[in-house]
DNA sequence: TTTCATGTAACTTCATTTATTACAAATTAG
DNA sequence: CTAATTTGTAATAAATGAAGTTACATGAAA
């Protein structure tokens, strides 16, 4: 089965974002996330209806990021592009013709259902702001190496 | 996505199996599954692997169970069918190729495994058995339902 | 020795996501 | 005004992977 990546290609388009405050065209974005700037229109435009991005067409247009970056839960993107199936798994048959279907039906859709609210809450929990901040540590981890080995290779 | 609905469609099957003392034939099998023999075939070979069901071939051959319906959990059919992916939903590259994806996926990553990690848990409390009584149960309701309507229907 | 049934490889179908092409519409630079 | 830029969107193709199907070999029992 394919996986859908739109999440997570909107978290990576949407960080991008924060960190321009210029807009950046599909084109832009498309190349740093290696995909086609028709599937980033596509996406983004799903972002754009809930009223989370803006995009102006035309020279110096492009997408940029209106909602507050503390407000916007990943629980909030996951419904804006259409509450996706979360699971790769399911039963062969959502209506059972008999009885032993009925059983297994209601004991994997319990699990399931478990396993999705906790998922689900999990991202209720976790802002573009949250990831940002997790972005900059990394970034600042990341200089600070170079830093050390910049350090190393001058001796 | 089209879903992977084997660890359902083995749970029908070894509930069907556990129903008769006789081995049942894959096409029997498939006829109350509503699919192809060979697809019960492929399917079930992956547990006879595990030394789960026995097979036999020729006159009165088919499939029957050796497991210990109270043995067997969820979880061990899952790990039988060789773990598929749970998820339908993922990450757009597994090695992220800059710091805002590398932030993306571990906040991803990271509630992906605590629902996994839930959903296997609740796979390793349901065992067969289990199945079977909740089969039973929904046998003897149905029973019940059957004579009552039954008994207005003679008024 | 015929019939029944599994074992398995190879191939097709089907569903779904992503990629691509093509072109219309809008906006700005010159 | 016109050309360049950029989004908007429809239509179609490619890619993926489960499930379905065909074909034939193997083995067991009547």
């Amino acid at each position: 089965m394919k996986r859908d990546s739109r999440l997570s290609s909107v978290l990576h388009a949407l960080l991008h974002l924060a960190e321009h405050q210029a807009p950046m065209t599909s084109e832009a974005l498309a190349k740093c996330m290696a995909t086609h700037p028709v599937v980033v229109r596509r996406t983004m435009g799903m972002l754009r209806a809930a009223g989370l991005v803006a995009s102006a067409r035309g020279h110096a247009g492009g997408w940029r990021i209106t909602a507050d970056l503390a407000a916007v839960t990943l629980r909030e993107l996951h419904d804006v592009l259409g509450e996706p199936a979360v699971f790769a798994i399911g039963n062969r048959n959502e209506t059972p013709g008999c009885l032993v279907e009925e059983a297994v039906n209601a004991a994997l859709d319990d699990a399931f259902a478990q396993a999705e609210a906790l998922l689900l809450e999990r991202f209720a929990r976790i802002t573009l702001a949250d990831l940002a901040a997790d972005f900059a540590r990394r970034h600042a981890e990341r200089r600070a190496q170079d830093h050390e080995r910049g350090d190393r290779d001058a001796l």
